[in-house]
DNA sequence: AGAGTGATGTTCT
DNA sequence: GAACATCACTCTA
């Protein structure tokens, strides 16, 4: 399976985040399918980081698309962003995911548990992939580390707003810009989208 | 199904 | 010092 072409990445950002449900993340022997998504339309998006300036944190946000942003978040999850488009400071949050390979590995990160809670949540995610603040900036598109390839397309999707997000402005909280793979049942709050 | 709560540490004011 | 794109757990229904 073949990894997507940095110029892949360099377009609107809510067609890039409909465009990776279903693609895969690559990670040595782990394989995911990525069923969740979300859309960070960048400084004018109260709710993207990018809103509140430049800072050493999101500088990649700030670069062209293709490569990964990571960050702390609440002190013990480390979340996993796409980059899109040419320095927009926008980006697609990676929020769940299905097993395609490597399951032993994944429990054992995840601490022995099994079933569609494994991997519905960023946060858990970020555990699976074994992740730091030190991947934030890799090139998603060369060969090595963590790759994202083409996948299997999700046939449908189903939207509904972001989660955890409320300190942004109304019109922000209200965008339907969480986009996940109808079929799939490794999806979190899977009762907020239609 | 939904609400409440504590854990945790980096980032920026 | 406050804020934070969460999780796992405990209730209550």
């Amino acid at each position: 399976m073949n990894r997507l072409p940095q110029d892949w990445y360099f377009r609107d950002v809510v067609e890039v985040a409909r465009d990776l449900v279903g693609r895969h993340l690559r990670r040595g022997e782990v394989v995911l399918r990525i069923t969740e998504v979300e859309a960070y339309r960048g400084p004018k998006d109260s709710a993207a980081h990018t809103s509140k300036g430049r800072t050493p944190r999101t500088e990649p946000m700030w670069g062209p698309g293709g490569h990964a942003y990571v960050y702390l978040c609440y002190g013990l999850h480390n979340m996993l962003n796409i980059v899109t488009g040419l320095g927009e400071g926008t980006a697609v949050l990676i929020r769940s995911a299905e097993i395609v390979q490597g399951e032993a590995v994944v429990a054992e990160r995840r601490g022995g548990k099994t079933g569609s809670t494994l991997l519905t949540g960023p946060g858990k995610l970020g555990q699976a992939l074994d992740l730091s603040t030190g991947w934030s900036g890799h090139p998603l598109f060369e060969a090595g580390g963590l790759e994202v390839l083409h996948g299997i397309p999700a046939r449908k999707l189903i939207a509904g707003p972001r989660v955890g997000i409320d300190y942004a402005r109304a019109k922000d909280i209200r965008a339907r810009l969480r986009f996940a793979d109808a079929d799939s049942t490794w999806v979190s709050h899977r009762s907020k989208l239609r």
